[in-house]
DNA sequence: AAGAACTGGTGATCCAGATCACGCATCGGT
DNA sequence: ACCGATGCGTGATCTGGATCACCAGTTCTT
């Protein structure tokens, strides 16, 4: 891997980014200390694997900048993306919990910046420091809750286009506040689109061509307008 | 609730049942000590809802015996079966960990016996003794790969033959040991079958035709009989 | 004992979405 | 400027499984 990318080495990112939500933000002193002594620091470029499924696990990654995709791929080649995670997540923390073989695949969708913290490193902090401890189980619970979204979604939603709705409402949210439209940069192909939702290319890209015919979306260049939330919400419905 | 329904009451059944490997098993003295002092007993009819898909959480249950079933469904009565629960599992600790509404439904299957941990009486458990908290960590995580491995089914999974055989080969590999075949009994009805793996119950019923005249499995009275595992694996093959 | 309320089997029909098969942009490298 | 890779849009076809509609056992009620 090539050094640089274009990008500065931020020298500390665990430091709480937005609101001190994140997994190691707001320690006491001395587990945060311990935490810099063991965590160390790297930049991956676009299409770098942090992990790949079926590995042993090494350790977590705390992503710094930049957006990675989680998948898993069944033998004869089907993929899912289950998740596309942003600045501040924590991957790979079942596997080093359980020590497990990581169950998805970790790519790097862009450029970006990554904590890594070595697993036998973790297990001594959580052991020796109880307030690890309460933090990562809220943190699996609430990785835990993010699946059951999705056990929800791929169970319970009817159609394609009830599934894209509700993809589309996730972007939303993220990104909203105004009257009833909103703006999102799309950065995901169709492809990847239909690998999220569940089904196949050629259906997301005719579940564009209908949203926007129906007013319920438009595209402008790589932006995302999304009309009219309630819309969705009624085609989400479950 | 009327009280016995002819079971008795185990004085405790938060002591391994198995191999020890439960939640609350082998704790110190100290701890075990204090979850003995705050947990209590109670016996549930079938069922019976020891609690509702977006209750409050109220606290964790640890079965002792009996079966029970945990479900969502949707608005539109839609419901999804995520996993038969029996003795040993914890039920609600996500719920009560991150403080969210339970995620979803457990329904006793039959008549059986529980322990309730209050949520506030385990909070303090955990923030007291590290290894609880540890072990509670742990837990989490196996919860998680449970829920992945069912992300994976419903996601990757082709056909209802793909999802039905696969449900097959986990039942069969809980008590298997033997050559080829091996014996489970059926508790489920079509319905509650078709509820796990997202069909009708129509489908159901033809599954289990086709896969008796393909002499995949047998039925005799409430027992069902695995032929081969092998020819199982090769229609999953995901 | 006579319903009522579940459960399970099986045909007939229908349609959403997967699949196949193109053509056309756009981008990135050499 | 060229060529290959990659991403996108759209028609034509095919099919698996949902849906509907019965009937027939079974087991709860009362």
């Amino acid at each position: 891997m090539r050094a640089p990318y274009g990008l500065n080495i931020l020298d500390n990112c665990l430091t709480c980014p937005v609101r001190g939500e994140h997994l190691f933000c707001n320690l006491s002193a001395q587990a945060g200390q311990r935490l810099n002594e063991i965590k160390s620091t790297a930049v991956y470029p676009k299409g770098a694997m942090l992990f790949i499924e079926g590995q042993q696990p090494r350790g977590v990654f705390v992503l710094c900048t930049g957006k990675a995709k989680l998948s898993t791929s069944s033998r004869e080649g089907k993929t899912i993306i289950t998740k596309i995670s942003e600045s501040g997540d924590v991957l790979g923390l079942n596997a080093v919990i359980s020590n497990r073989p990581y169950e998805v695949t970790a790519e790097m969708m862009e450029p970006g910046q990554a904590n890594f913290v070595p697993r036998d490193s973790l297990m001594h902090l959580l052991k020796e420091y109880p307030e690890v401890a309460v933090r990562i189980a809220q943190q699996l619970s609430r990785n835990y809750y993010t699946a059951y979204e999705e056990i929800r979604t791929l169970g319970l939603a009817a159609s394609p286009s009830e599934k894209f709705a509700k993809l589309l409402l996730s972007w939303s949210t993220k990104s909203s506040g105004d009257d009833g439209s909103s703006q999102v940069k799309m950065t995901l192909t169709h492809e990847e689109i239909a690998e999220i939702i569940g089904t196949t290319r050629e259906t997301v890209s005719r579940l564009f061509s209908e949203f926007k015919k129906k007013q319920l979306m438009q595209l402008k260049g790589a932006t995302l307008v999304i009309r009219s939330r309630i819309a969705l919400e009624k085609i989400v419905q479950s």
